[in-house]
DNA sequence: TCACGGGATTGATAAATATCAAGAGAGGAG
DNA sequence: CTCCTCTCTTGATATTTATCAATCCCGTGA
């Protein structure tokens, strides 16, 4: 594992304020390796052995159930996942493929929950980061069982148009049919919903998403920050 | 907060393991209040000031949007709730009611937050009990998105019939409508669910189940322990 | 350049689910 | 005990969503 990725790692809210030697030690039984894309890195009913770390690409996290498959979310640079099977010692609930090449930290399991008994800090920082992500599931909850499709599409568009900056015009960060899925709706669904969001002022082509009328999206989607906002 | 509700408060494994007195430096500032039916106890949004506890009766987690009302959990003796926006210190998501006559704990947060920074033992139970809320909240997630209502309902009456001990006959923990809405239906519709399930040999009387052929039902579901199963 | 392959779209149809309206049943209050 | 209320159920219908099949489109690589 060199030490030109301790940096980025160290960054990261989850192993900002942990002791030194005690980030040391979880890098010294890391390692990183290159993936190319579509490689499953986890399969979901696994042992949790490693806390994940993706450096570059990106991961989708997803699950199976009776030869039905579904997007559960995204991993972008730099973030960890799976922290809560890791933490548990549990199977893994998700499986993980890489969705370009990608290049991953591996830090043990065992190493992480040993560091956490003893590391005030990083386990505090554990919580934070296990509360957020418990609190970012509920809100997507609330998302699939308040909303139809259309307000999904909707709400999903006015959240990535924010993270892009906020501008009128910004791209899909993913694949169509993995946003479908992401939804919870089919790829044929999912164009027919682009076009149901025509009348409200959403323009796709491609990648390339338009909002013109954004007053009139915000008044059809709804937005709450009970839902929307991932700081909150 | 009288001291005669210490012992099953203490009991509860986010309070077991941690130092004596942080517990009563918690209990000190907590008290019980008694609760008649269908109180709004939790209004989602509200900054959150309290970590609950019910002692007897029960409460429902729910949520709104749009007009629109789903029912996220119902929470039975004795358990906590809404640790993740306590530990954030973040406007709760869910709203909370009494469903019956409740005896419940109000800790205040700011306790809460004060002990886990100085009580590594509370720090680690509370990690614990957010890994298991997320996972549990990503078990539902999938239920509702690889699942139909009808296999979403074969699933639950089987969860429900472990945990009433895995007899044949067994009750429905709370009522249909909140069931319906629970599993992601509506009340009418779980009417003809369970109609739907007659053929696997589930009969339904008010809130007494019959599940006549188990092995007909379950080869039906198809329960997974990475959705079904609680403990996993 | 062109054929290839895979995602995206479209249309037609089927299935699942919600809505609306009415009626049945059960439990609580007086 | 009886009425009243509220939930549950049932049927009819509408809406939403999925499925299937065909075609389009676009980037890739020979």
């Amino acid at each position: 594992m060199p030490r030109s990725h301790f940096p980025e790692i160290r960054r990261l809210d989850l192993f900002q304020r942990m002791q030194e030697d005690n980030f040391l030690t979880l890098m010294r039984g890391s390692y990183v390796q290159n993936f190319p894309p579509q490689i499953e890195l986890i399969n979901e009913g696994d042992p949790s052995d490693f806390l994940h770390i993706v450096l570059t690409g990106s991961v989708e996290l997803f699950s199976t159930w009776n030869r039905r498959e579904t997007s559960m979310a995204t991993v972008h640079p730099v973030a960890t996942f799976i922290l809560a099977a890791t933490i548990k010692d549990a199977p893994y609930l998700m499986s993980a493929r890489t969705l370009e090449k990608s290049r991953i930290v591996l830090v043990p399991s065992e190493d992480v929950r040993a560091v956490f008994e003893i590391d005030p800090l990083f386990a505090q920082a554990i919580v934070t980061e296990l509360a957020r992500c418990y609190r970012s599931v509920i809100k997507s909850t609330k998302d699939l069982k308040l909303r139809t499709s259309l307000e999904r599409l909707a709400n999903y568009l006015l959240r990535r148009q924010m993270r892009a900056g906020g501008g009128a015009e910004f791209d899909l960060a993913i694949e169509k049919r993995r946003l479908a899925s992401f939804l919870g709706m089919t790829p044929e669904n999912l164009s027919r919903a682009f076009k149901g969001l025509q009348p409200y002022g959403v323009a796709v082509e491609g990648i390339k998403v338009r909002i013109s009328d954004q007053r009139d999206l915000e008044r059809f989607a709804k937005p709450s920050p009970l839902i929307d906002d991932p700081a909150s």
